[in-house]
DNA sequence: CTTGACCTTAGAGTTGGCTCTAAGGTGTAT
DNA sequence: ATACACCTTAGAGCCAACTCTAAGGTCAAG
């Protein structure tokens, strides 16, 4: 029976965290002591080794409910559920990917333009690249192009709701 | 000079979006109707048309409020700060990149590991793998573990504030 | 003269995953 | 007895980039 600061510092998540986890229903605190702190049983142990796992392997606080309700009663679900939560999720990351190696191409193409000098950037080809459009222009349209209206051609279901755009943070 | 739809249709992005970076100093409208409505010069289409390129490129509002300001006044600046910006940027992406190629290994391997049949997930190794959290383990630590406390070793800087998670969004 | 498409503003809501604050109670060492 | 580290709760704030709402004004067509 552990503390919640115990816990935190055995599975590396802040006890705010866990306590967050926990109003989410992910994780629960077994018991109480009699002053009403928390106290995790080695079951709750593993159940939160069991949602860091899976945060560490990229599915999301949603997904991992999931896998906890198929966890607790597997005789009651199938692999084919699982696999198709992880097939999801794998599909997710690799289309994340596949768009992220598209910016990197034109960061690179654009990089690769300019010699990044100390003299004025009167002539930067980088910025005359973005104000002419050619910037990803060159990976996301290698065909097309040149058809006179050229960038209003191919892009109606541009302005989607969330759509999915870079977002690295540092 | 064109309203303000008239330039959402043309650019690709919503009236709500044109006024969204005007309000966060990315582009204005040089004039108004005598009923208040937004007017575009030719300059301020082209303005947005480099936003939106940069936009698509990768950059984040900010990095492009910067681009912007040295496009506006290109020789007092220089082609190094251009592509100091772009360089960072190549950086960032490259890391969440690498962060997601892990992460696809790992749902990857775990899918290898299951038939994903229709039976009971009694004995699913993806939901084993989980427990006994080697899921990430072969990916993120081929060597080290095995050292009695394993898992507590190395990472300590877990915890930071807007850790880079997965975030891949549908 | 009314309908309906468009425009204006300030400001709130969305997403996911935390992260922190306020205001208080508890536990232990000195 | 008092300092200090820890615990509790509800709820607010943060990040980016939108997205939408409310409440109203404008304009062309029928």
């Amino acid at each position: 029976m552990m503390k919640i600061s115990q816990l935190a510092a055995h599975s590396g998540l802040s006890a705010h965290t866990l306590r967050f986890y926990e109003k989410n229903g992910l994780i629960e605190a077994s018991g109480r002591s009699s002053s009403g702190y928390r106290s995790y049983s080695e079951d709750d142990v593993r159940r939160v080794e069991f949602v860091k796992t899976a945060r560490d392997a990229g599915f999301s606080l949603d997904e991992i409910s999931q896998l906890l309700s198929i966890r607790l009663d597997r005789d009651q679900h199938t692999c084919e559920e699982v696999t198709a939560i992880t097939r999801h999720k794998l599909d997710a990351v690799s289309a994340k990917i596949a768009q992220l190696e598209e910016i990197r191409q034109s960061l690179a193409l654009l990089l690769k333009s300019c010699d990044g000098g100390l003299d004025s950037a009167e002539h930067c080809s980088i910025i005359e690249a973005l104000d002419a459009g050619t910037a990803a222009a060159a990976v996301q349209a290698p065909q097309a192009a040149r058809s006179g209206t050229a960038k209003n051609d191919a892009g109606p279901a541009k302005t989607s709701p969330h759509a999915v755009r870079a977002k690295t943070k540092e």
